[in-house]
DNA sequence: ACCTGAACACCGTTCAAGT
DNA sequence: ACCTGAACACCGTTCAAGT
């Protein structure tokens, strides 16, 4: 059998680099080290860092809009839905302290390339999604308001996150999200 | 009279640019030319940009401090202790989509040197610490229960400030933070 | 179609040398 | 005490040249 192809050693170690250490600690001149080729070589598959980006964030959505659309095809109740989804933020910390690919981006969105940027938007758009979904699936509201409910629950579940990788600590997101929960933010 | 410390200048201008794009888009030569001067001058008064970015942190840390420490005294009212403190968040943005500078660092936290992580560490706590204080002022929880739902609040308008920049819209800011007080996270 | 070497303009950092 | 020029090892990007 044939070689993987290299468009996709390259995706596979990008990927790695920006969830360990965001966009900008993406170096085409390790990568080039990586996959064994030189960094002019990189460049032919994606001709700018902006490229390899958004390729990377695109795929990144393609892949999450696929798994949460088969949660919600096998799951009816909401609530464990949720907690799903939770634990899908939880595990990508646990493993290496590792963030969301496009939540890091989010993270350092002012300073994307503009075909990255916009992305991670249709990542955000995806989850918002998803998660307008779920709060109407929970009778708790519909429409415009479960649409703002859904943005402030990903919001909120960003900044955990964030906060708990700062800290190295997976148990601060635990307890945040539990504080979310008693009052009331989300299911 | 004397020209304005040289070390003084360095730091207004670098604050400026993390505010704007970052830890990583400080620049020592970017820096060296605004203040007139060369590279390695800017790095006699901070030897690496560790040590930079840690002043910075430190100082803003100080004047918020000092800052939410007035509120405290002024105020007797939690909802209105809140709202300032809210609209705090709310003006930075407002400010050239600008973000706070220890909260666009803490987004950055994974791939910042020590000495840095340390003072945003510690801007985090005094947040939080604050934000324990308006919570008891509530009556809503105390002590331990007080301080996790600090930290959940912190994390929230962290998150939505993230968001909200990258979508370039206040208007989104305020409307999770609306989402946030009709859930009951926050008073 | 895919890869390379060499160059360009950028980094942070170091250091001997100047005043 | 403060500044500089020059060097080092890093970037992303470009491009003519190779197979």
């Amino acid at each position: 059998m044939a070689a993987i192809d290299k468009k996709q050693e390259i995706m596979a170690v990008g990927k790695l680099m920006v969830q360990a250490h965001g966009y900008n600690a993406l170096s085409f001149r390790e990568i080039a080290k990586v996959v064994g080729v030189k960094s002019a070589s990189v460049h032919y598959h994606f001709p700018t860092k902006g490229d390899l980006g958004a390729a990377l964030a695109r795929r990144y959505t393609e892949d999450g809009v696929a798994y949460l659309g088969g949660l919600l095809e096998d799951i009816k109740n909401p609530a464990v839905l949720m907690q799903r989804y939770i634990e899908i933020f939880r595990s990508v910390l646990e493993n290496e302290n590792r963030m969301c690919l496009c939540g890091i981006m989010a993270a350092e969105r002012a300073h994307l390339p503009i075909e990255v940027r916009v992305e991670v938007g249709a990542f955000i758009d995806a989850n918002v999604a998803w998660l307008t979904k779920v709060v109407e699936l929970t009778g708790m509201a519909s429409g415009k308001v479960a649409e703002q409910q859904a943005l402030a629950i990903f919001g909120a579940l960003e900044g955990a996150q964030l906060i708990a990788r700062g800290r190295g600590a997976v148990e601060v997101y635990d307890q945040m999200v539990a504080t979310y929960r008693t009052t009331g933010l989300m299911p």
